[in-house]
DNA sequence: TCCATAGTTCCAAAATCCCGAACTATGGGA
DNA sequence: TCCCATAGTTCGGGATTTTGGAACTATGGA
């Protein structure tokens, strides 16, 4: 059980940050921590949209998150608080998050991904906000 | 040789978008064309900072950059003419590709990454802005 | 002590990325 | 017209990353 990361603000990078959140699945994680302030576990957003994600892909995307400067995770008994560093990442890149955050909001509206696919009317693709 | 596709702007998704600069060689290139408002050729950017581009890297990198909706590009003899969507883009995204090119921007100056790394004190990562 | 819960780690299959080599398309010359 | 140079694309396969099932670890009760 290896200590949890957490890069300086200093040491957070853009591309880092695009990547964690270019994966719409984490981008919902963080738009759902974002939302509550603080999601108490990792499972708490275990099923996102019609999806439900696998407890080890759930382990790797918050330590993406975490390693990406995009979070903060504490161990609190068994299970494990997790809180966004949006103050200091938006110090630090102003506006980025919340263009991100938006842009996907933005995207959910357009539900114009739906018409291209066949079958499956319910949505293939989970979105942020859709937990 | 397939024909060049670009997405309506309806189409263009945050994660698309995302991924495709996540990457620092295509956001530099991004970046690029923005500052060019058109850039002639691909290869045109061929060397970012000191590190020279693969052609067939570079042909994949445009793509990614086309396909994900940030860049228009047409035949033109025989080079290729590319332009930004940035006013379509900001359109639909609100201060998305703005912030994002101000983060990476932002990180330029602040050149903590080099430290840790005990040799190449020339700088190893390519970062836009710095073509 | 034993069990349930919450996450992590390991590992192998699948998906992606990277780039050299071969190819295609266009625009000149000779 | 034929040939060549330039600009970019496609192919192929090795390297890297992602994914998720199974096994493991850590903590809090009963």
């Amino acid at each position: 059980m290896r200590p949890l990361i957490h890069p300086a603000i200093e040491d957070v990078r853009p591309d880092a940050i695009l990547h964690a959140l270019s994966d719409p699945n984490r981008a919902a994680i963080f738009a759902n921590i974002m939302r509550a302030g603080c999601v108490e576990a990792c499972s708490a957003v275990s099923a996102l949209g019609d999806r439900v994600i696998p407890k080890s892909s759930l382990s790797n995307h918050f330590k993406v998150l975490r390693e990406a400067g995009l979070i903060r995770s504490e161990r609190r008994g068994v299970e494990m608080r997790n809180h966004s560093r949006w103050t200091e990442v938006d110090a630090r890149f102003p506006g980025l998050l919340a263009a991100i955050i938006t842009a996907y909001a933005a995207d959910v509206g357009t539900a114009s991904r739906v018409s291209p696919a066949p079958e499956q009317p319910g949505g293939e693709g989970p979105v942020p906000g859709a937990a």
